[in-house]
DNA sequence: CGCCTCATTGACTAATCTCAAATGGAGTGG
DNA sequence: CCACTCCATTTGAGATTAGTCAATGAGGCG
């Protein structure tokens, strides 16, 4: 591809110069293979690195003391995977590949060289964490407020316009390295259950996942079902400089706002953090 | 109380100077009183102020558009309250007071010039930032994989932790505004399951909630029950001066590192973001 | 072929929810 | 002080959801 999924993630929200895109390129040198199962974060790791995603998929989980584990997040490619691990020696999630991936190492150097030299980068870093939170706490929601199946809908919604975010996801649907067990994981529900669930989301002829793929067969209706609203994920941008001076002292910024994002201001979604 | 409950907490963590003591007295001249039942933070709110609570409590909310709401997250005294809806346009819950409170506004200058001005206090509020995405994470899991009965013994005994941080909790237990309704909305659960969950916990001679107070009849046996492990109230700092220029310009830190923390350090709790 | 892992199904059990009603304290107006 | 209301709590009975245990099938791979 000529142009990398996490470029292609953060065009889609700001206007990229030369710099930007020349500091991308750099970091894209360091890019290494990874096969499945491996772990890129894992326990105890103090001064790891960070990871961009090129290709391939990631979980995000905790372990718990009797083994049981629960997937805190799916990373696709474009995503960030142990920032915030980075920055804090506070977290206490591993990440393992699901599918061989092609993965940007960042060392913390990096990083720092990232926030001062290319604040358009460093606040597009600071996005993409507020966006994990956001998605952790609907993932939240949804274990805790929603039914097996609409979880289940929901989560896959969810992966669907993410890989869309990233040129990854078909008209209909997109092919998903996801078992039935992950499934299970991420949502606090039984493989058993998880097969039950599905098979029942297929005979209301609203999604089919089979075969390692996901197919949509009526789109509007599973958005209804699930209770979908794509609307965290598509979330404003950080202050940006002309209103205030940045956090990170992120100046010069120029933020995109598509028009699609307004749709989402001042609308029923209460807010704090 | 002669030290506030926010000095209190950051003073167990960090070195304070006289210059930092000053920006909180300086932060706490602006403190109000708010009744129960106020929102702090509400949907649609784009450009509110932060708070930090002085005293009383809080849950921070997201409501779903079948009525439902989920509660992420309880606010005690020395919490910060929609810090990062501050810094990012992007979340989307609420916060509302569950009993009268003294709260101290910060309009986000003032969050800024904090930042700028005193280094040591923007380290605070990153800890505290990530301190709160590590318990929603932790409440992600408790939600997902454990047992009604651990669900609520675990939030009490987070709750008893964090209490005691700020010198709330007594030997025994705490005073405790929570609804049966509130740990449900909390927990996933009804409130009719809550209580009986409830009746059994103090059947089995654990903890008993009643009367606005809970009380720990068997606190190892409980912890025990609960799988309960502090950890993840208590991480590390984030990286301080010394090791590498800090991300927010955060200079000249001076971090204290409890014994106690280093416990944690290196031990199974995998990590990443 | 033999051995994996993942998917699928059935029969039964356990956890949790729903509906409904009773209790009890705290405040309010008479 | 009493009657009344409101709200949180408590309990029961029955329905529903999800889990457990167990077995079978299907596909990939050495």
């Amino acid at each position: 591809m000529s142009i990398s999924p996490f470029a292609h993630k953060v065009s889609s929200r700001m206007r990229l110069g030369g710099h930007e895109l020349g500091a991308i390129s750099d970091l894209h040198l360091r890019r290494r293979k990874y096969a499945t199962g491996s772990h890129l974060v894992l326990q105890g790791d103090h001064d790891h690195s960070g990871f961009v995603l090129a290709s391939g998929w990631a979980i995000v989980y905790k372990t718990l003391p009797d083994g049981e584990r629960q997937i805190v997040n799916f990373k696709l490619p474009g995503d960030f995977v142990g920032v915030r691990a980075m920055l804090f020696r506070s977290a206490d999630l591993s990440a393992e590949t699901l599918t061989p991936v092609e993965a940007t190492e960042v060392k913390t150097d990096q990083l720092f060289n990232v926030f001062t030299q290319t604040p358009l980068l460093a606040t597009a870093v600071l996005w993409a964490i507020t966006r994990d939170d956001a998605m952790i706490v609907e993932h939240l929601v949804g274990v805790g407020q929603r039914s097996a199946a609409q979880r289940v809908a929901h989560l896959l919604l969810e992966l669907d316009e993410r890989l869309r975010l990233v040129g990854m996801a078909g008209k209909s649907g997109f092919s998903c390295p996801v078992t039935q067990y992950h499934l299970a994981d991420a949502l606090g529900l039984t493989p058993v259950h998880i097969n039950r669930v599905l098979r029942e989301i297929r005979l209301a002829g609203l999604m089919t996942f089979q075969q390692g793929r996901v197919t949509f067969d009526d789109y509007a209706g599973l958005v209804d079902f699930a209770n979908f609203d794509r609307g965290y994920l598509d979330h404003g941008d950080p202050l940006s400089a002309d209103e205030r001076q940045a956090p990170l002292a992120a100046d010069r910024l120029q933020t995109t706002r598509p028009d699609h994002v307004d749709k989402f201001r001042g609308q029923s979604r209460p807010q704090a953090d």
